[in-house]
DNA sequence: CAAACTTTGTGAAGAATTTGACAATCTCAC
DNA sequence: GTGAGATTGTCAAATTCTTCACAAAGTTTG
């Protein structure tokens, strides 16, 4: 398969969202035309966004929404269940641990970290939050698929690189910091206060 | 001044990020070239992305570090001050109002709102968790730059919309929806189920 | 079952973004 | 002060992304 474009794959998520919205909705089908105006883009991106996986409609009758989907979900790997550990308990790590609706996607957090003594042993609904040295011989014994990062950035940068030792393949980065590693190990940043300071921008150009 | 690119303003808080580093390491001069190397990517990106902005460097020297964060800082606004309110007490809501590094750059959260009985009267860091009830005429009354959104999509939307009718302009939005006003009024979303999923997709390709 | 209609998949044009290259200009050492 | 070296600002080329336009192919109606 052709290499997909990042711009292609951002958007996949949202295609998946809208389109769980209309299964909601008991919708079957669905035109690319209608799709664009209930998204606000153009049916021609949809089109040809879906195109580069080789197309999933029919002509004359749109897409079947529920296949496509299904589709979409399978390309984002959501047809396969992922374990992630959290590390970092601050009041991020438990909004995360809390969020209700990774469940529903197959993502199942299985444990939560911190170092600061005061929140270890603290109850979370997903268990006792454990103490963080004990972190690197639980990845070593147990399937971890993804690690969130909600931490500050200098042990986060720290602890991310003993976890590489371990194995960790992939992280969810809260940290305000640009994790860099092998190309095999892959990085996810949510940088909170890039998108505050984006919105600031758009205030300050509004004016 | 031309219109700045969507790709121009998003690169923007990273540099900012960057210049504060070196900042902090008393780093005084930059060239294009070192900043390339730090935040991979061209040493051309960087001129040009400045270079819409009037250009802040000097031939033969590069860019005065300082000078350059301030500059960009001004561009993203973060030189006046914000006051931000914050609507759903969650862990999520509750993890913004204790971020201490926003305070920091100028943003001040003045306030902390929701509708669930359980939280209101809660003490937070920002002051007690007050009654959404309260919300609108809170915004008539006080200035409010911003209103950060924690709370699920359906309220979200709902409040959302009864915020724009005081005179909100300006929404940083964690619910699992896209919000869309007419043109005055700025949205910033944080989907985290979609930069989860795009990890997951990463991780699929990399197998 | 045929004709009219719908809508996709796709090649190509157009737009936007990124990179390359270098003249212009400043710095710095001597 | 002068000349060698450094580095920007900027124009142009290359690349990537988005939109347009329409033939091909399916659907629906009578």
């Amino acid at each position: 398969m052709n290499k997909i474009s990042e711009a292609v794959i951002s958007r996949l998520p949202r295609y998946h969202r809208y389109l769980g919205e209309l299964i909601s909705q008991n919708v079957e089908r669905v035109s690319s035309e209608e799709l664009s105006r209930l998204m606000n883009v153009t049916a021609s991106q949809i089109r040809q966004d879906f195109n580069n996986f080789g197309g999933f409609g029919q002509q004359g009758y749109g897409y079947n929404v529920q296949f496509l989907y299904d589709e979409i979900g399978k390309l984002l790997g959501l047809d396969k269940p992922h374990k992630m550990v959290i590390v970092g308990a601050g009041n991020l790590g438990r909004a995360i641990a809390n969020y209700g609706n990774f469940k529903n996607r197959g993502f199942e957090i299985t444990a939560l970290f911190d170092e600061n003594p005061a929140l270890i042993g603290m109850k979370t609904s997903q268990g006792v939050v454990m103490d963080i040295e004990g972190l690197y011989d639980y990845v070593k014994d147990n399937q971890v698929d993804i690690v969130a990062l909600t931490l500050p950035k200098e042990p986060a940068t720290k602890i991310a690189e003993k976890l590489v030792e371990c194995g960790v393949k992939a992280f969810w980065n809260f940290a305000h910091t640009d994790l860099t590693f092998a190309e095999d190990v892959q990085v996810e940043n949510v940088h909170l206060s890039e998108s505050l300071m984006k919105l600031c921008y758009k205030i300050k150009e509004n004016k």
